[in-house]
DNA sequence: GTCTATATGCTGATAGAC
DNA sequence: GTCTATCAGCATATAGAC
């Protein structure tokens, strides 16, 4: 076996295992929170020794902030952006239908971010800061110019933002509860395309969208 | 001093320990979860001692016992009810001002009531089940009397209450993230109405409930 | 009721054999 | 790369003096 082989078979070995291990670790964050995952209940999950963990992350914060980086980036990209060109309609319709796709479909993703945010987000400061306070004001321009041009009602564009971004996320967060109180074990895509339709509905009625 | 009195005495010493305790062990298990919060960090932020708070409540599970019940009962009470003899806007309207209200006067109540749901409810399943679960019912009954009598759009009553929830509680719950973004230290007066005054705005004109 | 001292178990992390 | 053995520190909880 040559050496680029061995590289090769070697990184592979590696990447399974840091998915593996990111997986497990995404899920007990979520179940018992940054203190109560513990590097032994990761290593059950995932099934391997604890050491191999701490070989292949160093140290629990290490796990932790892998978790955060590898979630926020498949939800950004799994989400996309707002659609400027098609008009205030189609990109607040699209934006909600992936959110709420989104937070059907990877809910533990939405819940590991709003763990950390609710405790004050002290590894998410600086991402809230920089990035996230941009986006919202780009945004809230386009909305804003929508509403010059009187294409939509007149409502403040950085509030719609985060009603749009609670309301969608709060079927990931929310997931036990929702499910508890409408007596069901699992949600069905029926259930996404009725979110979906009524939050449009009522959202881009609200906007003086749609009649 | 007499028996009765010396009764007294103690139970006020006893109820404003138990009070302060638990003032100190809510901020903690929101700042570091259920497991990060320790029994010596309460003690330290209620400058008692630790062996004086595992007096009053014997071991760390019935503090959190403790903090949740006391918080759902002073949410409950703050948000009062859904109040049917008005019609569907008064009542809607008010609701939503309560909520957004406590949202930003107690939003450690919320917090602390969102990471027991997002970590899978384990204190609380009985909670959605009978309770939470009946409410809605009720509730959602109620929109749809004022649908079927024309008096509202028809959206999808339940998914209307989830609705209100999220976008209410998020003030409180995504503080962090919301200041930050808004690039703001503090909430004020001001903010808090110009909150109630876009909830109410988008959410009435999204039940067909002002032009 | 209050507080110090301490028992007991579990945690993150490391050393080192294979 | 994998795994066993183990350490040092910290957590909850209790015993018992005051």
């Amino acid at each position: 076996m040559t050496s680029a082989n061995q590289v090769k078979k070697n990184g592979n070995i590696r990447a399974k295992s840091q998915v593996k291990i990111l997986t497990a670790a995404r899920t007990e964050f979520v179940l018992q929170g940054y203190r109560g995952a513990t590097v032994q209940s990761i290593a059950d999950r995932a099934e391997m020794p604890k050491a191999n963990i701490l070989y292949y992350f160093k140290n629990k914060e290490n796990i932790y902030h892998a978790v955060l980086e590898h979630t926020l980036e498949m939800w950004d990209e799994g989400i996309g952006d707002i659609e400027a060109d098609k008009g205030p309609k189609v990109a607040i319709e699209k934006f909600i239908e992936a959110k709420v796709r989104m937070s059907f479909k990877h809910p533990e993703a939405s819940k590991i971010y709003a763990m950390e945010i609710i405790q004050g987000a002290p590894h998410l400061k600086d991402y809230a800061r920089t990035y996230q306070r941009q986006w919202v004001r780009e945004k809230a321009k386009l909305f804003q110019q929508w509403i010059d041009n009187g294409e939509m009602a007149n409502v403040d564009p950085v509030h719609l933002i985060f009603l749009i971004w609670s309301a969608t996320q709060h079927y990931a967060d929310f997931e036990t509860q929702i499910l508890t109180i409408m007596n069901r074990a699992d949600f069905e895509e029926d259930d996404v395309q009725q979110v979906i339709t009524f939050l449009c509905d009522i959202i881009l009625r609200g906007c003086g969208l749609i009649k």
